[in-house]
RNA sequence: CGGGGUGUAGCGCAGCCCGGUUAGCGCACCUGGUUUGGGACCAGGGGGUCCCAGGUUCGAAUCCUGGUACCCCGACCA
C-alpha cells in the first residue's frame, strides 16, 4: 500500500527501478547520470567488495591508489585505447573559481587555465603503465600483481541505476609478467575468480567465455568475460577479465632485462567488475514483492519482528530471544531486532521483503508459550512454525540452503532459455523470444555487424571449453567449427 | 544526439482544454488517544517561489514564446 512494486510483466524497466528506489539501495542524484548509493545498497557493495578482495589477496595481489585524474597526452598514448575512450571522457580545464564580477555568483576563473588538461579517468592503464615503467627494471620486478578499488567516470549518454552511471565504483587490476603466457593465465584465473563469486557469493551462473573481436576492450588482445541471463532473458556482461600483450608496455616503454641479459617488453592484463553486479544481483533474483538478497551477500541476514502489546510484552520477548540473537551473531550472522512500535508487524513483513532480507523471524504471545518462533524465507516466501531451542542452528543452516536453492533457481531459469538455431529463420523467430541463442558464426566482425543491426543481438561470448563442431554460420553460410552465444544484452 | 513523456507539499497525483474565492486529494510527517499474528483507526495539526524567464490580461498553475531539468525508447558503452 504504502509501496506499490510495478510488476515484471507490465514494465520490466519501471520495475527495475522501484527495486532500486524503494528498496533503498540508491537514489538519483543532481547531478546527470550520478546516483547516490545509500546506506543499504553500500553495505551490499561492501560485502561484495570485501569477498572479492579477500580472493584477490588470496592470489597474491596487493591493492594500491593512483590518482583520479590523468594528464590528457598519457590517454592518447594507445591509439586503439584512446579510440575506445575518447567519446565519453570528462575533461578538467580550470583549477580556479573567482567572483562574477557581474554578480552572478562565481564563475571559472579564465586565468586559471591548465597548462594541460587533465582527463578524469574512465579506467587507469594509462597512468598506472606510467607508473610501472619506472617500477620494472629486471624479471626480478615481475609479476607485478596490483588492484585498486576506485570511481570512474564514462560521460555516458544514456545511464541507468547501476547498470550504467556515469560515475561508478569498481576494481581494477592491473598486472605486469615476463612471458604472454604467463600474462593469459593470469587473465584466465582471474575470470574464475569472478566466475565463483558470481555463483557462490551472488548465486547467479555465468557463461565464462571470450569476446569477439568487435566487443574487445580497447586496447586488448584478449577480452575474457562472464555473462549472466537476467530475468527477462537478456544478458548483462558481469565482469571483465583483458589480455592486453605487449601494447601499454610499448606505448608507454616498459622495458625489463631478461636472466639472458636482454631487453623485452612485459606482457599485461587488466580486470574489474563494478557496481554494475549490484544491478545483475537484482534481475537475478528479485521477484514483484521487491529484493531477495542472497544470505552470503545481505547486509542484513535476519530480522526479527515482535508482536507485541505494550512495552511489558516488548520486553518478555526481547529478554527470551536475546541468547538467541547472541549466538547467531557468534555465528557470524547478522540480525536485527526490530522494536519499532509504531510500525504494526505486517507492515514491516511488507517493508522486510521489499529490501529482501533472506530471513524473518516473527514472535509475539502465543509462541512465548509454545516454545516457537515463525521461521519466514525470502526466497521462497515459505512460512514454518520452529522451536525456539537451538534455531540459531537451523537459521544457519536455512541461509545455506536459500544460498543454494537461489542459485539454483537462477540456473534453471537460464537453462531453460537456452537455444540452439541451426537457420537465419530459427534466429529471427528465436531472438523474439527472451532467452540466448548458440549457433554458428562465420567469425568476421562484418557478419556480427549485420546481425546486430537485424536483429539488436549481439555475440555475448565464445564460451571457454567450447564443443567443437563443424556447422554453416547462419547468418552468411560460410562454415563454422563452434557455436557462440548471440543474445540482447544490457 | 533523435523520438516520446513529465515538472503542482517529502513521495504519488488531480486541477490546465474552457483564466476568476483561501490550489486540492492519497501516502508520509507532527500531537493525543485507541491498536498490534500480513501494509491499523479516530481526532487535531504543520508543510507550496504551482520548474525558470519573459509576454498577454483587471486577474495566470491554467493562454503564448523561449529556456531548463529529469524519466522512458533508440544510436554508443561496463
Amino acid at each position: 500500500m504504502a509501496k506499490e512494486i510495478t510488476a515484471r510483466d507490465v514494465d520490466y524497466s519501471q520495475w527495475y527501478n522501484d527495486l532500486v528506489l524503494k528498496g533503498g539501495l540508491a537514489d538519483y542524484s543532481s547531478v546527470r547520470g550520478c546516483m547516490v548509493i545509500k546506506p543499504y545498497g553500500y553495505g551490499l557493495w561492501e560485502n561484495m567488495r570485501d569477498a572479492l578482495d579477500k580472493a584477490f589477496k588470496e592470489t597474491g595481489h596487493v591493492n594500491a591508489y593512483f590518482p583520479l585524474f590523468i594528464p590528457k597526452s598519457f590517454l592518447s598514448k594507445e591509439a586503439a585505447h584512446v579510440e575506445g575512450f575518447a567519446k565519453e571522457c570528462a575533461v578538467v580545464t580550470h583549477y580556479r573559481l573567482m567572483n562574477d564580477p557581474n554578480g552572478g555568483g562565481v564563475i571559472v576563473d579564465p586565468s586559471a587555465k591548465l597548462e594541460e588538461e587533465l582527463i578524469v579517468r574512465p579506467t587507469s592503464e594509462t597512468i598506472i603503465w606510467n607508473s610501472y615503467k619506472n617500477w620494472i627494471q629486471s624479471y626480478r620486478d615481475l609479476p607485478l600483481l596490483i588492484n585498486q578499488w576506485a570511481n570512474v567516470v564514462r560521460w555516458e549518454m544514456r545511464t541507468r541505476l547501476f547498470l550504467r552511471t556515469a560515475e561508478f565504483l569498481w576494481q581494477e587490476g592491473h598486472t605486469a609478467h615476463a612471458t604472454a603466457e604467463e600474462a593469459i593465465i593470469e587473465t584466465e584465473k582471474m575470470l574464475h575468480v569472478y566466475a565463483k563469486f558470481a555463483e557462490e557469493f551472488m548465486a547467479m551462473p555465468v557463461i565464462k567465455g571470450k569476446k569477439s573481436a568487435n566487443e574487445r576492450f580497447a586496447g586488448a588482445l584478449d577480452t575474457y568475460c562472464i555473462e549472466a541471463m537476467m530475468q527477462d532473458g537478456q544478458a548483462l556482461q558481469a565482469g571483465t577479465s583483458h589480455f592486453l600483450g605487449q601494447n601499454f608496455a610499448k606505448a608507454f616503454d616498459v622495458q625489463f632485462l631478461t636472466k639472458e641479459g636482454k631487453q623485452e617488453y612485459v606482457w599485461a592484463t587488466s580486470w574489474g567488475v563494478s557496481t554494475r553486479l549490484i544491478g545483475a544481483l537484482i534481475m537475478a533474483h528479485s521477484d514483484d514483492d521487491g529484493l531477495v538478497m542472497p544470505p552470503k551477500l545481505a547486509p542484513l541476514q535476519v530480522v526479527i519482528v515482535p508482536i507485541f502489546k505494550g512495552a511489558e510484552q516488548l520486553n518478555m520477548i526481547f529478554d527470551k530471544l536475546k541468547p538467541l540473537m547472541d549466538a547467531l551473531k557468534a555465528k557470524g550472522i547478522s540480525v536485527k531486532f526490530d522494536d519499532d512500535d509504531q510500525k504494526r508487524p505486517g507492515f514491516k513483513f511488507a517493508e522486510y521483503e521489499m529490501i529482501g532480507v533472506p530471513v524473518r523471524l516473527a514472535i509475539g504471545a502465543r509462541d512465548l508459550e509454545n516454545g516457537t518462533v515463525e521461521v519466514a524465507r525470502r526466497d521462497t516466501k515459505e512460512k514454518s512454525s520452529q522451536q525456539l531451542e537451538g534455531i540459531e542452528n537451523y537459521i544457519e543452516q536455512l541461509l545455506v540452503d536459500i544460498q543454494q536453492s537461489m542459485y539454483n533457481k537462477a540456473l534453471a531459469f537460464r537453462d531453460a532459455n537456452i537455444r540452439k538455431a541451426d537457420t537465419w529463420e530459427q534466429f529471427l523467430k528465436m531472438i523474439e523470444e527472451p532467452g540466448f541463442i548458440y549457433a554458428h558464426w562465420d567469425g568476421t566482425g562484418e557478419t556480427e555487424e549485420k546481425i546486430k543491426e537485424l536483429t539488436k543481438a549481439t555475440i555475448r561470448c565464445i564460451p571457454l571449453d567450447n564443443p567443437q563442431e563443424d556447422g554453416v554460420c547462419i547468418f552468411s553460410g560460410k562454415p563454422s567449427k563452434e557455436r557462440v552465444i548471440f543474445a540482447r544484452a544490457y
